[in-house]
DNA sequence: ATTTTTGTTAACCAAATGGTTAAACCTAAT
DNA sequence: ATTAGGTTTAACCATTTGGTTAACAAAAAT
């Protein structure tokens, strides 16, 4: 643990590193206070129960992961634009916390009206249409292969994301390396676009 | 709960549903008990213990959803061929069990090396490498453009399982209905190997 | 019919776990 | 130096939870 962290810092830091790697169910009070070098008592007197805990390092995670979806969703940008944004910046993003998606995607199944309360309170919820009307606006253009926008969206999440929520299984199963896991999703950032494009375009 | 089954039966139905959807740390031995319509003493009575039932359901799990990857990697088709059949029968298999990716990702992301050693005991290890030269051999071929066979494969996989370990977070955030996730799914059966192989044929 | 084995249950137990308490320890203002 | 504030800890508590026991019921074997 660094020294000059305040308390709550070495809380949050901890919090995050078991919530992560074990989910809400099978996080320890006890390995969260180890992890952050203090009194499991001090965990309370921080922050008052494993509930709102949980919710702090949750709905930052969340907050880590749905933005960038919803500025493809909502930009100005021509549809390949965004697609060639999206990719580069949401691998660069995941790289650095890759295991948040299996953790959040886990977490809103275990409780999926729970999240929706939490993480898009009000009105403030991601609305696909506009990308979705784009994608209908290009078909009918001409410009790419006639087909439903909302596949197009599920193809672009799913390359982009699901490398990092197989992770694990990739890395046991086909013996990929750390540092060939990060090559492969640095030439995704380019490959991904370069794919969705070559498919769509008339 | 259906007259006819043995006890047996009845824990393995109650054990899956309950551990698929609250994960190994999640699941209560009383709430399997309860689901099964049993004492819970008699759960001990048929397994010994917590982890050995988990063992039974996440490897009888992996066993429904490994197969058919393996397949396509070991069998004889054509490249084109297998892309079509891959996600026709997959996401027909997954169609019958929707929860089953995320619960064996996450269990896998639990503990890698455990299951490493539970679900590939020796040398039955899925090996990728035949279909990779196979798309190496097409790409030299000049049947499908440059590219890396493995990014390739990552692609097929992605589309084809990330929708259903999303699917809470698309029903709960794009206000997906059940009838509306099924149809898309049908209709990616043959959407994702048109915009595949759009996407690498020359 | 009676014994033996298998299936089932209520009650119980020990360990784990989230959470609390009261005292000790700083540290900065008086 | 003293005190008042927040901070930290060891010890403790209540509940949950996986697992056991001993008695009972129902088949199966004799």
């Amino acid at each position: 643990m660094v020294k000059d962290q305040t308390t709550e810092d070495k809380i949050l830091a901890a919090a995050k590193k078991v919530f992560v790697r074990k989910g809400m169910a099978g996080a320890r009070m006890q390995d969260i206070a180890d992890e952050a070098g203090i009194n499991k008592a001090l965990l309370h007197y921080y922050f008052r129960n494993k509930k709102v805990l949980f919710e702090v390092i949750f709905t930052e995670a969340a907050a880590r992961l749905f933005p960038k979806i919803n500025e493809v969703f909502s930009s100005d940008k021509s549809l390949f634009e965004k697609i060639r944004d999206f990719c580069e910046e949401y691998i660069r993003v995941i790289e650095e916390n890759p295991y948040l998606p299996l953790f959040v995607l886990n977490e809103i199944n275990q409780d999926p009206a729970y999240f929706l309360k939490k993480v898009w309170p009000g009105k403030s919820r991601p609305q696909p249409e506009k990308l979705l009307a784009q994608i209908e606006k290009e078909v009918k253009a001409g410009v790419i292969k006639p087909l439903h926008p909302l596949q197009l969206l599920l193809n672009l999440l799913s390359m982009t994301i699901f490398p990092f929520v197989a992770k694990p299984l990739l890395q046991k199963n086909f013996g990929m390396t750390e540092q060939q896991f990060r090559t492969v999703m640095e030439q995704r950032k380019k490959e991904i676009p370069a794919f969705i494009i070559a498919a769509i375009k008339r």
